[in-house]
DNA sequence: GATGAATGAGCTTTCATTCAT
DNA sequence: AATGAATGAAAGCTCATTCAT
């Protein structure tokens, strides 16, 4: 035979690297259900982007339900780790906020849509029972973080008379959701920037004691 | 033949009365819509609800997607109609906040999903982008309500100097959307409330001038 | 546009005859299922048969295992159906042995594996746990069918001393799943013939007492 | 290098037996196919029950295929060697068809499907018509065991006239193949016995002539 | 001798859409 | 105005097989 011709296209080809397809797959796959959610995501989008075949997935994750969950798991890691870091040094709330705010600008710059995929993550855990049980297992663990520094705000008199913990941590949650959206939706990096400033400025009005005040 | 005699039942099976499918279709349609989103809605699910077949969906549309599009016109003009209303007997901005409040609550407590499904329509067409250009079109119309009530705030000095029309108009979307989502996925009246009330709050602090000082 | 142009052959193309689509179906899905079992039975492979795409079967079944129940339920109504009517007429076992026989020759002749289609079915259901609960139900139906026969020829004192109705049972069930076998895999009808009369002859012997010295 | 420094896990993990994988391999591919059938027996089921890859089975079969037909030779060569074994001391065909049974009863019990893995082949080889061939010749060798059996019972004088060879070769194998997928099916095994007890019976009784009487 | 990454074909199933009736 | 049969495309997933390492 022609040793020429070029040979059946099967099995492994040349391995770019080994452990690299992993981290790519991983990678389309966070941007991907983070952009344009858990339907509209398909393991053909993914599988191209990473230059794959659909059955390939397969060796990573038993399904897409999983691939999803472990999409989510590191970008809530992600985002969560992010926040912590941002409250380390803060001692008031309102400081704490603040920084929130900017660790969230920040990553929202660098990929846009990986804190609206934390907080749309409940919308698509009604559209997909299957998924609830996972991802609920998931965000127990970081949903205490915003409890604790709204219910010690609380005790340490830093929000008005009436205020609860659980409505200071409801409110962050419009907060943050509504800007997470914003921030998918809107390209523009100077309306972004200013409006969580803007939202800065809400923060420290009437809801909360003034610091000095106490 | 005698035309006492029964005929068989084929064709228009009796409709209950001309018009009254096309406006069940559409509500349902909007609910569906509404409630799990456009992959979600089959057009089998919408049929089921109204209780015909799903072939008969295209004697009233031409396709899902302009489904989609008449349904959220709709809501639009619904949720629109309600905030226009809202604002009508106010002159301050802070109570035209409040009312637009109090309307987007009040939607939410009839038609949960209502306001999320005007919200979350950009988000579906990033999803699909064969929605955007006719979605754009709707919404440009309905924009410019927003738009006028932050210019005129603006205008009349109700906001502190360095907020723009603009950076006012992009802080209430996001309380907005934030609370729109919130809506969804909160069951519990209550801290439903209770966060429209913050959010009032929250509105009414350092942000805007007091209008008393003025 | 020229209207000799074909037009999209998409839609319903005129159709041969309502209802006739589902006979064939059923037809076909009988005989695949049958001849080379649940696995090997495609969809396509039952599409293809009738003429239609593959889709078009759910029209008809929720699912392939619905299919496949549908077609057992037909077969096993068929075949034990036949043996009712050969032991009609019968009074004492090896005349109802006989018939039996002659019954499942007469169906192996026409359509050679539906005989083994019911024999075959426990097999299926011990690969395919999804069957099991729907397909014992079925069964538990016509089981006692052969149950009552064996309890009787025990309690007319036709069988030799030591002999079970269950044990009596279970060698009819040896032997007509050995001949259904037999009979789909041979396809010489003498031999069929002969095997089935040499059963007779077997079974006319010594596990018996003879009905004449009774 | 120091040898003695523990190496890297790549490559043969230290094969605890050279020819022992294969062996493995065989037994458990031997197993499954048996119990499970060709289409439901995959490479990963057979590859994880030995403890390898599927890769790994290519070494030593070039496909699914002559995997197959390796452990159907196998068990054929395990059933006919314990049939050849019963009938070895035996005059009459009686009693070799009961010490056939006999040899059948202890395979059935040791390895349940194995018996059934050698009656089921013609099935397997009806749904995958690319075995057809190579198991046929595989058969063919074995088939004479029985003929020759049979053709010896009919030159002796043992069986009733009008009864030829290729006729109680049938019969053989219709008793046999039933009672395999009796055994299959059925885990009691004091039924099982008692069937086999059955049949000698059975066999014992008209089709021949009494050996006392002749 | 064995792994692990990858393929390509095929499977069951779903769905928007079409159209004769 | 509506049904019901059918399509074709695409989805998630499985599997035998290949091959660089």
């Amino acid at each position: 035979m022609n040793p020429l011709v070029a040979r059946k296209k099967l099995g492994r080809p040349c391995a770019v690297d080994p452990g690299e397809t992993r981290k790519r797959l991983i990678l389309e796959a966070r941007r991907l259900f983070a952009e344009i959610g858990y339907d509209a995501t398909t393991n053909r989008l993914v599988a191209d982007a990473v230059g794959i075949t659909t059955g390939a997935i397969y060796h990573y994750f038993p399904s897409k339900k999983e691939m999803y969950i472990a999409a989510y798991a590191e970008v809530q890691e992600m985002v969560y780790g992010a926040l912590e870091n941002a409250v380390a040094g803060q001692e008031v709330f309102v400081d704490k906020f603040s920084s929130m705010l900017d660790a969230l600008a920040a990553i929202s710059t660098q990929e846009p849509s990986f804190v609206g995929f934390v907080v749309g993550v409940s919308a698509e855990s009604q559209r997909h029972p299957e998924l609830t049980q996972d991802l609920r297992s998931l965000r127990s663990r970081t949903v205490k973080f915003l409890h604790e520094i709204c219910e010690e705000a609380v005790r340490n008199g830093e929000v008005n008379e009436g205020i609860t913990g659980q409505l200071l941590h409801d409110m962050i949650d419009v907060v943050i959701s509504g800007l997470s959206r914003f921030s998918h939706v809107v390209d523009d990096a100077d309306r972004r920037r200013n409006v969580v400033d803007g939202l800065k400025l809400l923060m420290a009005g009437t809801l909360l004691r003034s610091p000095v005040a106490r």
